[in-house]
DNA sequence: AGAGCTTTGTGTCAATTTTACACTATGCCA
DNA sequence: TGGCATAGTGTAAAATTGACACAAAGCTCT
């Protein structure tokens, strides 16, 4: 990104990546930050990537991470969790990837490993920042997208695996939904992210049981229908709830 | 590892090593395969590390560590995970280090980014291959391990923790056993695995209900107690089992 | 004001799973 | 033959899961 300035005595690594899968949720499904690279001059492959640089020398894989977010949503100390590391010798080799690689200051040739990491952030808490990169950035439905530039497609399933993994284990969810919230809202979140329907009652009742949420005395206002009760997830509580040796929610 | 002879065409990259956790079981408790660096000059390091090395341009993450895998023990095609990577720029310090990463063709003052991966292989399958680093090499119960150089025991860690998440997944396991094993080598694998005991009858309940195990008609011979019916595991069976969308085993 | 729409919120019962727990059987060894 | 060590087995109570349907609340429209 060749609006952030370049740290003094630092340099950037030429052959390692991170790339974000940053999930959002838009109270119906489950949600992806890409970037449209725009019409590309010889090339025909997929359009869309994810947000993702190169690293500098003096900053670590996390650190890494949570710039390339900054970068693009503002956001800062937000869920961050490592994915994994990708890197096929040959996983760089359209024309039109070059362009793209030359205008991230990336060196076309060279062989990138890329270290991936998924971030779950509040959609209304996003703000686009007015880099090169955040115009053309947009919130895609996980389930809409087919394809992906170089091998980011791999990693996005790669990202939904393990978020669906962690949050059966680690109620994270929370960090996609705005503070208060409806147990409905929760539903269709763990639905969206398991990708399998659960039971309404059942879920309510199981989430109820591990006592992690506070009721609030308020309710929805403007909805054209009854209007639900809200919640917020509860810090304390879940802590408790660990420090029995907690770590399965029974998904 | 200089005695590998250099591949035509490729190049050692100087920025990405992989570094491999070799579990094995001894019937009793999980083991590591760790090196054994020696006398170290000037350092006061610890003197045990994980098997490892960079990669070479034209290999991919996991050929990589297959290679290193290979290299040391001589096995191939044996189970082999991600774990995840890891880097902090500070991460090697010490002089003895430098020295260290010397013998491996590394350069002492780049920074490396290392991808770790976990294995598991069957103890009496390991034959030393006749490499620098095999002859220092010897299995360590996990639980005598109390430091490792660089950042080995951080990824040793992570490695115990995602071996334990996997394996309350899938049946991963049987790749630490002997093709015919006792329920109760079985029992004790996975005590070790998850730290905690389990009780016995129910564990037994639990395996058999899963029927993916098959009973020989066979017995220990030689113990000085009763002796246990052998079983091997039943790859068609758990084919069956995850058809069925089966992915939790309840541990 | 009332009818209709939409989503919330709730309980029970049967089936399954989990947990806790102790004694007999078998083969080796001295 | 007695002692030692581990294998192998069953049950009952408690907890959890899964399937399932209807009344309540607020909005909108007429």
């Amino acid at each position: 990104m060749h609006h952030i300035q370049k740290k003094i005595g630092s340099e950037l690594n030429p052959n390692v990546s991170v790339d974000c899968v940053i999930f959002g949720f838009d109270l119906e499904q489950l949600t992806v930050l890409l970037i449209d690279r725009g019409e590309i001059p010889s090339g025909s492959g997929p359009r869309m990537a994810l947000p993702g640089n190169l690293i500098y020398d003096n900053e670590n894989l996390d650190q890494a991470a949570n710039r390339v977010l900054a970068e693009l949503t503002g956001l800062e100390n937000i869920y961050l969790e490592q994915v994994g590391a990708f890197g096929d010798p040959d996983r760089i080799h359209k024309e039109s990837d070059r362009e793209w690689l030359k205008s991230i200051r990336a060196e076309p040739e060279a062989r990138v490993i890329t270290v991936a990491y998924f971030s779950l952030v509040q959609m209304a808490h996003y703000k686009p920042q007015a880099s090169s990169f955040a115009k053309n950035a947009d919130w895609i439905p996980v389930n809409e997208i087919k394809e992906l530039a170089f091998d980011h497609f791999e990693i996005l399933q790669a990202a939904k695996e393990k978020l669906k993994q962690k949050i059966k284990i680690q109620p994270i969810g929370f960090n996609l939904l705005p503070e208060k919230f409806t147990l409905s809202q929760l539903h269709r979140l763990y639905e969206s992210i398991l990708d399998k329907p659960l039971d309404k009652r059942n879920f309510r009742r199981k989430i109820q049981k591990l006592d992690i949420l506070s009721s609030l005395r308020e309710k929805q206002k403007g909805v054209p229908h009854k209007p639900s009760l809200l919640y917020e997830f509860n810090e304390e509580k879940y802590q408790e709830l660990t420090q029995t040796g907690f770590d399965n929610f029974g998904f």
